[in-house]
DNA sequence: ATATTGGCTGTATAGCCATTCAATAAGTTT
DNA sequence: AAACTTATTGAATGGCTATACAGCCAATAT
């Protein structure tokens, strides 16, 4: 490796080692050493890289939410043109083994729960939670028209539906014996078949419809 | 106030001193010199009165799941028998502005993103979600029963109606300018308006109706 | 070959903070 | 009011950790 990618290598092997690290320790217990550590190299490392602790902690909250938007966005890309489909896919997608693994999700919680108190996490989350509002909005929208639903307020649908989204992943945290990737999916299921009974109905098994089957 | 007493009183006072600082300080920036400011008294007070930082943290924490669990029984409680009524109380209270005031949300939120590294904190928190989670889901079944709703899974509605409240917790400390406690209101009864149009469509106005009014 | 650059190391340091504890104040009992 | 108990104080302690930095070494340039 030549020294002109080692600069950006090694910030992404700091920013995952960051990552294992929270999810190995949580957020209050972690330390450069740590991180160090992980990253299998030496102490003051981190340093060397950003200007301070702060400084690792949100660009390694950036690097989450990159790499979620660029999840979905790719989800629904690959979901084409109907918005069924599409929105389906984006729900898929968050409790996909990837995403909704309780490593994963522990640490956007533990980001979460620091927030309210550091202005570049807030900005950073309201982005990201801003951008897919936004999607799920209009595929709201564009399900509503198509199927010819009236007296539907989109956006309260979709913010449901994102707020659900990040509610059951807080249940995968705490009540991981009631609440799975599975569950979690067929709560959407549900919600969305709710709203727009044709389009979603056949994803929500009926009570007892598995022992009948 | 009698020696008998003050044991008691001040281990409150400490615990709302606290639930003060957390919220004004975040989680990791939380020293026991702040508590004890907070509270107006000496510096070593709180090791008087909690074997540590993490046993006054733990026991806010109870604190605050006993404060709000006796708060939705109680809101219930008033609503009387009818199933309808109840759940909305329900609804109301965790919208209500003591409740989900900013403070108070940040502090649960605080507290859920360490939930994962402290075995004391997953089981509280799993304690009062469960007890919230079997009501819910009681009131479910009873209006499905009620109004004669079949083919709902009432378990999946309640998880979905709990998880949908959790994260519009999120959204107000995120996006308090998409998100109050009003919008927050609307979105659950909405969500209960799509499973129990006649129980509930009367609390959702259709998209215009406040212009129409 | 030699010089130079720049990534990386590991130790030193300074500050912070939970916890302890001896001293003191306040209240209670006899 | 003296003896005793309990609550409270606040300074001392010790452990921990973010950050700084002087030097080392491998890669590149000349």
């Amino acid at each position: 490796m030549g020294r002109r990618e080692i600069k950006e290598f090694r910030r992404i092997q700091l920013i995952e080692a960051t990552i294992d690290t929270v999810a190995r320790k949580g957020f209050t217990d972690l330390t450069l050493a740590d991180v160090a550590d992980a990253a299998r190299l030496s102490r003051g490392i981190v340093n060397f890289y950003f200007h301070s602790k702060e400084e690792l902690l949100a660009e390694t909250l950036r690097y989450m939410t990159q790499e979620y938007e660029e999840a979905w966005r790719e989800a629904t890309s690959r979901a084409g043109s109907d918005p069924v489909t599409r929105l389906r896919a984006m729900v898929d997608g968050d409790f996909g083994p990837r995403t909704s693994s309780r490593k994963r999700v522990a640490v956007w919680y533990a980001f979460w729960g620091e927030a309210r108190w550091r202005p570049e996490y807030l900005r950073i989350c309201q982005e990201v939670s801003a951008q897919y509002f936004a999607e799920t909005r209009l595929l709201v929208e564009a399900i509503a028209t198509a199927g010819g639903y009236t007296g539907l307020d989109a956006g309260l649908v979709a913010r449901g539906l994102n707020a659900m989204i990040d509610g059951l992943w807080l249940d995968l945290l705490i009540e991981p014996k009631d609440v799975d990737r599975n569950s979690g999916k067929r709560c959407c299921y549900q919600f969305l078949a709710a709203h727009f009974p044709r389009e979603f109905a056949g994803l929500v098994p009926l009570p007892g419809a598995i022992a009948a089957a």
